[in-house]
DNA sequence: GGTACATTGTCCAATATTGAACAGCGCCGC
DNA sequence: GCGGCGCTGTTCAATATTGGACAATGTACC
């Protein structure tokens, strides 16, 4: 959806620099697969890094419905919301596969920002989130699921695809159900669609079972089908 | 939904008087009712002010099709997005009255909370930001529309909402039309529910016409009916 | 290798939602 | 005061979506 520019990849990097020394003295957390890192009304206040492994965020609505809203990988921060102040997490962070992490108060991560005069690129990067939060909201309300899924799938593949010739690799497993809790629609639905989308040939599964996005022709088909 | 801690109160408060001695030189902008500041797309890089008035924020996507994403009043700043770096505005922001605003480059508006100590001030803003959107998109894919308006209708009168005896009076007119953007459904079924929350006594309109949100009431109600 | 369990592909009836239509109301300008 | 216009309340048939079921396929773990 939204072009990382170099500038924030290079953001990225300072902040795992100046994370890593941060961290360098205090030991890794080991979260095992299907694990919790956190639950929505926690209050402990802190930041995590991911040295190794994947996370991914879900709300639960009180009728206990759910609501993947990110997924994260090495290198990235996530429950940096205690930032906020308002107390409590909101969300619930569960690894996804073995997982290693860094945890650091939310007042120290702020204090090394500080020193390392990351504050300005953190903003920045904040405000890529509200942009691109604004995006999914926007999705959500305008179009259709067909449609939603079709961005959906984009948008990780922007996030979290390697590149192959001419496509995007997704190699984190998502499965039917989580795709529903992201586009907002029910499994069965998703199947359809995945399946309509396979036999155009805009995704596809390579021989590790990776889901394979191409880019152009998946964003050609939504236009098509205003 | 979220609470406004005094704290973040107080930043406001600071962030107003650090933007007030930025723009005391400069002439206010005055924009007329239905008239609009900035287009999704324009590329200019600046932070705007109101000084009095109120602004709303809308996408459409490619269809044509629109989302309101917030209304903002007096103290408010808005267009803050362009920090992002990413270029080009997402969305249109457009005045509901005659309006009287404060322009601010990006890069001076960043270095004003820089000087006045007001990053990390600016940061919890932003960290609240994502996680009231966070919400919004949570209430998006997990709950119905009668619920979402009704949602929606609190948040509105936490952020707009002026206090009356034992409810919120929301002074902004805001169509039913409009509505149905923020809550992601059509104008008549908006009507339907509006309806329904006024026979339960959970809205009402006083002899002024404006809104009257019974927030406990209402509350009640959206839990009763999961 | 085999059994249990999770995931996927499909179907379908019940239900919710859309979008177009139309009537009534209130406000504005002339 | 009158006509026009935009907003609201309501209806309805057409359409999209849900959620439950079940078979087929993978996958994980003994």
């Amino acid at each position: 959806m939204i072009q990382q520019t170099s500038k924030s990849d290079q953001f990225k990097e300072q902040m795992q620099g100046s994370l890593f020394s941060e961290t360098k003295n205090s030991s890794p957390i080991n979260v095992a697969k299907h694990n919790h890192v956190y639950t929505a009304g926690d209050e402990r206040e802190t930041v995590y890094f991911i040295e190794k492994g994947q996370i991914k965020l879900v709300m639960v609505s009180s009728e206990g419905k759910e609501c993947m809203l990110a997924i994260h990988g090495a290198g990235d921060v996530f429950g940096e919301l205690c930032l906020s102040g308002l107390g409590g997490r909101l969300e619930t962070a569960t690894a996804m596969e073995d997982t290693q992490l860094k945890e650091i108060p939310c007042g120290k991560f702020l204090g090394r920002l500080a020193k390392d005069s990351l504050l300005e690129g953190f903003i920045k990067y904040l405000a890529v989130r509200v942009a691109d939060q604004q995006q999914v909201i926007a999705n959500l309300v305008t179009v259709d699921s067909e449609q939603r899924l079709g961005k959906t799938l984009l948008q990780i593949a922007k996030k979290l695809g390697k590149k192959d010739p001419r496509s995007m690799r997704i190699e984190v497993k998502i499965s039917h159900e989580e795709l529903g809790t992201m586009v907002g629609t029910t499994r069965p639905r998703i199947s359809v669609f995945m399946q309509r989308f396979r036999n155009l040939d805009l995704i596809e599964y390579n021989s590790e079972h990776h889901l394979i996005i191409k880019e152009h022709k998946l964003t050609a088909y939504l236009a098509s089908i205003l």
